[in-house]
DNA sequence: CTCGAGCTGTTCCATTTTGAACACCCGCCG
DNA sequence: CGGCGGGTGTTCAAAATGGAACAGCTCGAG
């Protein structure tokens, strides 16, 4: 009955997993988080997989050190703690609501039988899974090749279309420049210097609010 | 009636996944690949999943200016190409044998019946996503954090358990200074400076062959 | 209003890293 | 035999980066 089932690749982004999680027999629980509150921490044990239906998700590491690395930034209609279904018994990291949001837990042996019995399901979320693995390993190889200017332009690009799948905004999420240099790997003052640099050259606006030209910025990327 | 997959947690090492793809139907064909022969290249369309019977696959990406960054080294066992489920019409990066190899070619429609039809099989394919996920959440993690001095000893750490599952050995496969450059974003001389220093130290062995005595090298990537 | 927390703007220097260069070594092929 | 290709050992100056420090701004709580 579900017509955009019918090959994987129309699995569009209208599609809503939720549904399928809502079923009876599918042990989940559905809370609020305000800002700052963490879902899991690194060391937790590690049972559910979660599903963002509102607000947003910060996933990030701390090292021996002390120091802060953000991992992801995730949107409503993403999953993530999907480690458990690996056989991660504790969590790798700690996610954390960056604005007040609504959170779903699905209990790992529900999700699995979940993936079991619904194709259209189970697509959905190995397409998730593929494409969290794509922008990860992108991420990687953007550390790989480039310097921290092009790694903090690439950033701001790709947070220009955070949550909007494929519709680039103008318009950039708030955020710190300590966030920014915890995701692109560098310190503060860097991200500082880069970012008036960008502002100087017109490629980018802010007062509270940070705008991109994303033409612009693109030019910094190669080269 | 198939018993090892009675829970996700059991579908353990010894699993076969070909077995399922052996299936009548499965639109799949196996190849033999010599040392440096291309499996596919960088803007190929992408139709088909591989999967790693004999032998080595290595994946890479080349930037604009010609660097090479390799991305992941891949063993029996292993599936790569999966790209194309998510919707990738075209490959993002480079897979070369290693070393002689022999590979099977799944056609992305088939795969995707199995996935729906075994769920022995998609469990399988699932843990096996999430675990290149996790290792390349790492790798970035890795990125994020470390200088390249730590960055080469935990290449070597990992290295040395290439192929083998959770079993560790002394002597490192045979691989230039080159490509572990490329694999922590480095360059050859820095390499070859960290790699000398190990060895005064006795961190590492070498004439031809390459030997790591894990428990101090790992007193590197702790300070 | 006043204080403090949290974020931004900026400076400076020690250190790390790059990038290019040159010599050496060894195995393979004509 | 001689040359050539691929990998290694080493050097050095220029450039990028890290890390610490200090000042200013703004907004909300008391």
């Amino acid at each position: 009955m579900l017509k955009t089932a019918k090959t994987f690749k129309a699995v569009g982004r209208k599609f809503n997993p939720q549904a399928f999680l809502d079923a009876p027999g599918v042990a989940r629980t559905v809370s609020a988080y305000d800002k700052g509150d963490p879902v899991f921490s690194q060391g937790d044990p590690c049972r559910h997989v979660y599903y963002i239906q509102k607000g947003g998700v910060k996933l990030s590491v701390v090292s021996e050190t002390g120091q802060e690395a953000v991992v992801a930034l995730l949107a409503p209609g993403d999953f993530f703690g999907e480690g458990c279904l690996a056989g991660q018994t504790v969590r790798m990291g700690t996610a954390t609501a960056v604005t007040a949001s609504t959170i779903m837990a699905v209990k790992k042996e529900s999700m699995i039988r979940v993936l079991h019995e619904e194709h259209t399901f189970s697509d959905r979320f190995i397409k998730h899974m593929l494409a969290r693995n794509i922008r990860i390993e992108e991420d990687l190889i953007d550390q790989l090749f480039n310097s921290s200017e092009k790694r903090l332009a690439r950033a701001l690009l790709l947070l220009a279309r955070y949550g909007k799948q494929d519709k680039p905004q103008r318009v950039v999420p708030k955020i710190s420049q300590e966030t920014l240099a915890s995701m692109i790997g560098t310190t503060r003052p860097r991200v500082n210097f880069f970012l008036n640099k960008f502002r100087k050259l017109g490629f980018i606006e802010y007062n509270g609010e940070l705008k991109i030209n994303s033409s612009l910025l693109t030019v910094v990327l190669h080269d």
